[in-house]
DNA sequence: CATGAATGAGGCTTCATTCAT
DNA sequence: TATGAATGAAGCCTCATTCAT
């Protein structure tokens, strides 16, 4: 090994084309130049493509998951857990000015051989996140800080409105809407009460 | 008006296919088989593939443009107008099996030659079903159905409860999901009142 | 169409190119630059480049089988028939410097994707000339012009002589075997009689 | 020795690798990993690709020089002499599923930068065998036992011969050939006599 | 207007060869 | 010596676009 850590390396400099440019318009010439490596030497680490960005996605998520866990075992209310989630996701969002991991929901009805490689692990990581945010919903509604809802709807539900909370960045002309309004419209609906 | 016919021809030919496969894995060619005319025809059409892409998603907003406006005529609460709105989308989105217009929202950080022609008529276009639907919000709030929220930033946020609505059916198992809880929790949030 | 026998064009010149560098050696690109035409015009006529080596082999069979046919049908002995097929084609392959189709037969062991395609179809074809020329030695067999052989054998034999009659051109210096030197010993064999 | 062993063990794997697929579909990494060295060690020994390959040729040469020096030597008829070679000629194609040696003679008209190193190897190794079967024949023509017939031609067939013999296996179905029918022809011809 | 054959730029991938360890 | 990670040239193939008919 002359050099170390060198699928790291590729797999950053993926990460950042990746996420703003898509799989198609980036090319594996790009990231190999962005990573300072030869174009072969990136199939060294990675089988095609594909698997590049399979692994590239797997990363996020992992990322992803491990700000879950580590909030889920701090002692907050699930309120608080909830915010805390959503404010260090759109922290990471921004920084990489990207809803990537977000995004690849979207991929969800592409099809043909590529995406289908790249589907069922999607799925999977998604599903794993519901779950864990399902899980926070669940304990909150057992301690009445919540309505008694569908656990992995609203789940989905919130993953979504961090998603909103993002965009809202290029649609909300000045920024002005402060940080939380989305959350709070999460946690109390847009009707009036009684 | 043969032009105006065989435009729509390759138009339907093209949503159907962006919709199912996505602006990269879709050819000129599988288009123009789509629409039985020969692949140079959809170049007296439109200049080039982007052109051609912005095209069908003007044609999609144009279409759900209407459905908004009509349902805003109609004699409803506020309430009620978000609630058919909800309801007609997700019935489009499923028949064509694709969130196709809301996905386009996240090319926003696609670059590159291509997709920079398409994000301006896209912005656009969403800036305008916001305003709509902000409308109605406001509407809404003036006639205390609604609390005092930001109305465009709860316009976005309905956009992308719709879409949860629509990813339900992929992440909810058995989709015994009612068709509104998305909408419920919308509605009326996930805290627990008082 | 706006050039015409464009698929002609491209294997008579990807004939020379595989008869002289054989598959490896030759690129696509040379063949396409050979018929003046761009690379990419020779996927519209062929699905890839085996499948293009194949319809080069081909031609090639069939070229040689209308030969058989032809002498086959003329009112000559046996002896004669095998004399005169195997003038014409040596005189073809020295004019093609090339014992292309013969050749293919050492392709039997080749292995992985590519050949496997090859191969099948050069056996039928092989299969089709030793079946022809086995007619006309085992008529020859009747007509007691020749010996009571095994006539499969006799044929893959007789191709193997033609075979060592062009490579002759090669090992023989000064070419001063006179042509038919090997044809002769295939007939009457290296013994002396009694 | 180190050295030779190594050299052999690389030479070894080699032969295997090139006559099962041919110099194209073999890679370096194949021979390295089919030997059990690193793919740097084999440039150790060899220069380039070409040169293992002609060395794994030469190899092949020098094997079967020494047994037809070996037969040369015994006191044998001519015929016997060329019976022999023959049969371990075959059982030594048969081992290895490859006429190898042979083949290379088809070599002939490939051209570019690889084959116009190999080829002059070959022909030497080529014209060495053809001289030594020559006097075989030779010997045999003074000793009556074989008619007039130039010597060299003579032995040029019957490497062709042999060749028959192994594709004889592809092609006559059931191989029910006896083994000695290829070159009962060589010897008698196929004329019937008077 | 409509056609579809032809083009060729550009992407992905392989693999012989090098070279720091 | 021996290693095997790294390199990058070169090949195959796709597909948006053009243009003669």
């Amino acid at each position: 090994m002359r050099r170390k850590n060198l699928r790291k390396k590729i797999i950053d400099a993926a990460i950042k084309l990746f996420a703003k440019k898509g799989f198609y318009e980036t090319t594996v010439d790009d990231i190999a130049k962005a990573a300072k490596i030869a174009k072969g030497t990136a199939y060294l680490y990675f089988k095609d493509k594909p698997s590049l960005y399979i692994s590239v996605i797997e990363e996020h998520f992992v990322t992803a998951m491990e700000y879950l866990q580590k909030i889920h075992k701090e002692d907050l209310t699930s309120t608080e857990m909830l915010q805390r989630t959503a404010d260090e996701w759109i922290n990471y969002m921004v920084k990489f000015k990207s809803s990537f991991p977000m995004f690849s929901i979207e991929n969800i009805n592409l099809t043909r051989r590529i995406m289908k490689a790249i589907k069922p692990i999607i799925f999977i990581r998604i599903e794993e996140m519901i779950t864990l945010i399902a899980q926070i919903i669940e304990d909150g509604i057992k301690k009445k800080e919540f309505r008694k809802v569908n656990p992995r709807l609203a789940a989905l539900y919130f993953l979504n409105t961090i998603r909103t909370g993002f965009f809202a960045q290029f649609f909300m002309p000045g920024m002005s809407v402060e940080k939380n309004a989305t959350l709070e419209l999460f946690f109390n609906g847009l009707k009036k009460r009684r």
